[in-house]
DNA sequence: GATATCACG
DNA sequence: ACGTACGTGATATCA
């Protein structure tokens, strides 16, 4: 048997457009050219090929005016035009299509269902051959029949349909499609079947009567208003049963030669990739690689090999990921004329050499911890194109191959290196792209007017972040493991208990299980999800009262969580020197955040008294820890930008504003506030940053939406600059596509104009919160760049060692705790003037526990 | 690899 | 009628 692969090209092209679509931003390549699409369908043919491995395959597209307009004009009538976005790329997949050695073909005036159908049917009417029609369209399931199966595409996989499935899904065979069609009609083809005939009574109709003319037939058994309906809409049900019907005799000769799977055509298909960058599809051997370009460097065997020059791009590759566990490879240099290559025993020698020229790099960070081990010290590096195109918001990764691809060079990506061995041309090539692109990243900063954010902030961080992941945490072992054993002593007879309480024995760190038990089994009220039932701790704490399971589960959870991420999940990150070092990403957040990973030390437990007993097992190295946090960054800042005179006036006065806000909502002096006015009004005022709407509000506080809009709207009542400023704020997105920070940081928001309301909802959102989310992360980071500079200017001893948004914590020597107080306190509260106080909160801790 | 859950600011 | 709070990272489970 001869397998026939015939694929919907237009339908498989516009799923993968609209999956991406809807999020806004659309992929495209460099040179703006949108490729969303068509990195769907490559990767959804690619998918096919490895699947079903067909000798034949065929795609078929829709063109030009389609037959059925001829008798019924409004055919596919009232679908919104095709993007322009989507209509680009059908020439590029037909090109692709040649590439990969795959026939396609469009036949005006069919449809690419037509086309299909006419493959299908040679299938039917021949000895040996097979076909399998790959859409997601519902209407090609008519052509199944013994010789052909359809195989659906599902939103997440995909249905293979033959007769016998399908009869048992649908409850009538798959011809019968049609009739469905002529009776319930089709909105997306604008067919009209028979009005007030939907999906159910058509089911009906055809498993009585089988077929749409029979039901006509017995169109005297059939009673009240759908007898009417029926003869009211006779004619469109048989007009609807001949435009759904698929056209099977197109004019296209069956020739299997014609339509034989040639297999891919590399060198054609490398340079569509490599036009459209799809770099994934490039990297995973499905294309040779390009012939290496010519590339000359200089393998240098001593530092005089180096001549000085003005300027020098380095790169320094690591072998392992993360750097403070890896090792250096090697050293790439450019300079304006020449590449060098420099081995490891020689870097020491050559940095020297060219210590006090400017230098140029990418993962400034990284090189100064790696250089650290050999106690090396980079001096005037003044550019990290890292940092620079993360604030150009170009898709920055670690791998500067990425960002090397977008540029046009050839180079090997690092998970590759770290498989297959790393080569010093591809070194070398990194320091090459780094010196030839640095002018145009000062330029593009320059332009969007974040030079100063990238010069005095930006850069300048760089250094003291490595400083705090080289200083690290001292973590007692001891103490973790002592608690972890506890925690899995406690675990297990929780376990019994619950196994016990609910008469089975089970997964309870399955959702999926843990749904079964207590919504199906226990019987409780449960709300359905995609794949199970909601179990999260939001919903079990409604059900505390139903059964006595609930609370020993929620307390599973809690002690799993600590248990499997801060017990048994910090433990390995504790290295020989008894210290945790994090690496912070300065490249990830949308809003300038700093992230903190392997291990994340930004989410350590600090709210519930019994969890924070971690933090007892972090300690100084020296003989205090200080903690400095700010007191309500976001709202004073929310008061600054906003211009609310009252809320100005509350911090100006020092008042508690939590309290000062529930006073106001509720008419009544601050002095009368109870505790639960106050609380509502503090999420009242965190909702407003967020932008929450009455629901999530309501849903938060456990209050009706009604009330919790009341209270909305009480607020913006009371401080109508807020309302004022998000109004704005929300505008100036609509204009400009993009908000900013006090410090000139830049975020585009696509999602502001998009078609959706709830996206474009979602974006409003994104444009008020980011420029107070962002200008706290700017203030924090300046504020960590003047501490390290008055520390060094001092000669303080005392390390700072972590960061948490709003929090910094410092390893401190005893003798210094005057003087580091005061510089901290007084760095932070100083780092830019506001039309309101900015206030920073301290205390001592001989470990992390015993700071508030 | 996606999903659900939960830790932080 | 829709769907519902901003920004993160780590873990276990399951397809």
């Amino acid at each position: 048997m001869k397998k026939i692969v015939l694929i919907d090209g237009n339908n498989l092209l516009f799923r993968s457009y609209y999956a991406t679509a809807y999020s806004g931003s659309i992929m495209k390549n460099s040179k703006n050219f949108p490729t969303n699409a068509l990195y769907g369908f490559v990767n959804m043919i690619n998918k096919i090929i490895n699947e079903e491995e067909p000798s034949y395959m065929m795609v078929a597209f829709d063109i030009g005016t389609n037959f059925r307009k001829e008798y019924y004009k409004e055919y596919k009538e009232g679908r919104s035009a095709m993007p322009d976005e989507l209509k680009v790329q059908f020439p590029k997949a037909k090109e692709i299509l040649d590439a990969l050695g795959i026939t396609y073909y469009e036949l005006e005036p069919f449809e690419a269902d037509d086309i299909i159908g006419t493959f299908a049917h040679y299938c039917d009417e021949s000895d040996d051959c097979e076909g399998l029609i790959v859409s997601s369209d519902k209407d090609l399931l008519q052509l199944i029949s013994p010789k052909v199966s359809v195989k659906l595409l599902k939103t997440k996989e995909f249905i293979k349909y033959n007769p016998s499935n399908f009869l048992t899904d649908w409850g009538f065979p798959p011809i019968k499609m049609i009739d469905y069609k002529a009776l319930a009609g089709d909105p997306s083809d604008n067919i009209p079947g028979v009005k007030g005939v939907g999906e159910k009574t058509a089911i009906n109709l055809l498993s009585t009567y089988g077929t749409l003319d029979n039901i006509y037939a017995n169109i005297d058994n059939i009673k009240g208003a759908l007898k009417n309906k029926l003869i009211q809409d006779k004619e469109n049900a048989f007009l609807s049963q001949k435009l759904a019907t698929i056209y099977t005799k197109v004019p296209i000769a069956f020739d299997l030669e014609k339509i034989k799977y040639r297999g891919a055509w590399e060198d054609k298909l490398r340079s569509l990739y490599e036009d459209l960058e799809f770099y994934s599809l490039l990297k995973n051997n499905q294309v040779k690689k390009k012939s290496i370009k010519e590339f000359n460097y200089l393998n240098i065997l001593d530092a005089s090999e180096i001549p000085l020059e003005d300027d020098y791009a380095i790169y320094i590759e690591c072998d392992k990921e993360n750097y403070h566990d890896g090792n250096i490879v090697g050293m790439g240099i450019a300079t304006k004329k020449n590449n060098y290559y420099v081995g490891n025993l020689l870097i020491k020698d050559v940095l020297e050499k060219i210590s006090d020229k400017i230098k140029y790099t990418y993962d400034l960070k990284k090189n100064i911890c790696l250089l650290n081990k050999d106690n090396i010290i980079i001096k005037n590096c003044i550019f990290d194109t890292m940092i620079a195109s993360y604030l150009l918001e170009e898709n920055t990764k670690e791998d500067i191959a990425y960002l090397m691809h977008n540029n046009n060079y050839e180079v090997t990506f690092y998970s590759d290196s770290l498989k297959n061995g790393f080569n010093k041309e591809d070194i070398v090539k990194k320091a090459r792209f780094i010196y030839d692109t640095r002018n145009d990243y000062i330029k593009r900063l320059k332009m969007e007017q974040m030079d100063k954010l990238f010069n005095e902030i930006e850069m300048p961080l760089i250094e003291v972040l490595a400083d705090m992941e080289i200083s690290g945490i001292k973590c007692d072992k001891k103490i973790l493991e002592d608690m972890s054993l506890e925690y899995k002593d406690k675990i297990s007879k929780l376990s019994d208990k619950i196994y016990k309480e609910c008469h089975e024995e089970f997964n309870i760190s399955s959702p999926k299980q843990l749904g079964v038990i207590l919504f199906e089994k226990l019987g409780l009220p449960g709300k359905k999800t995609k794949n199970g039932y909601k179990t999260d701790a939001d919903t079990l704490k409604k059900l505390l009262g139903s059964h006595e399971v609930i609370a020993d589960i929620l307390e599973y959870r809690g002690l799993t969580k600590i248990y499997n991420t801060y017990l048994e999940g910090l433990i390995p990150y504790i290295k020989s020197d008894g210290k945790i070092h994090t690496i912070y990403k300065q490249n990830l957040t949308r809003t300038g955040r700093l992230s903190s990973v392997e291990p994340n030390m930004q989410n350590i437990p600090a709210k519930d008294e019994e969890e924070k007993k971690i933090k007892k097992a972090f300690l100084p190295t020296n003989d205090l820890l200080l903690s400095c946090d700010y007191s309500q960054i976001e709202l004073r800042l929310l008061a600054h930008i906003s211009g609310s005179k009252e809320l100005q006036e509350a911090f100006n006065n020092d008042e508690d504003i939590h309290a000062r806000v529930a006073a106001d909502i509720n008419g009544i002096p601050i002095s009368e506030v109870t505790k639960k006015q106050r609380k509502t009004a503090k999420a009242v005022i965190f909702g407003i940053v967020y932008g929450i709407s009455g629901f999530g509000l309501g849903e938060n506080l456990n209050i009706s939406p009604a009330e919790a809009k009341a209270f909305i709207d009480k607020y913006y009542k009371l401080y109508p600059g807020v309302k004022k400023y998000m109004d704005n704020c929300v505008e100036e997105a609509h204009n400009t596509g993009s908000v900013r920070t006090l410090f000139n940081r830049k975020r585009t928001v696509d999602e502001i104009n998009n078609k959706s309301y709830i996206i474009r909802q979602a974006g409003e959102r994104i444009a008020l919160n980011t420029p107070i989310q962002g200008t706290g992360a700017d203030i924090m980071k300046k504020a960590m760049v003047d501490i390290y500079r008055d520390f060094k200017k001092n000669n303080i001893k005392s390390k700072m060692i972590l960061q948490v948004h709003d929090e910094l914590i410092f390893d401190l020597i005893e003798s210094e705790k005057d003087i580091v107080t005061k510089i901290v306190t007084n760095d932070m509260e100083n780092a830019i003037k506001l039309s309101v106080p900015i206030k920073v909160s301290h205390d001592y801790g001989i470990n992390w526990y015993e700071m508030k």
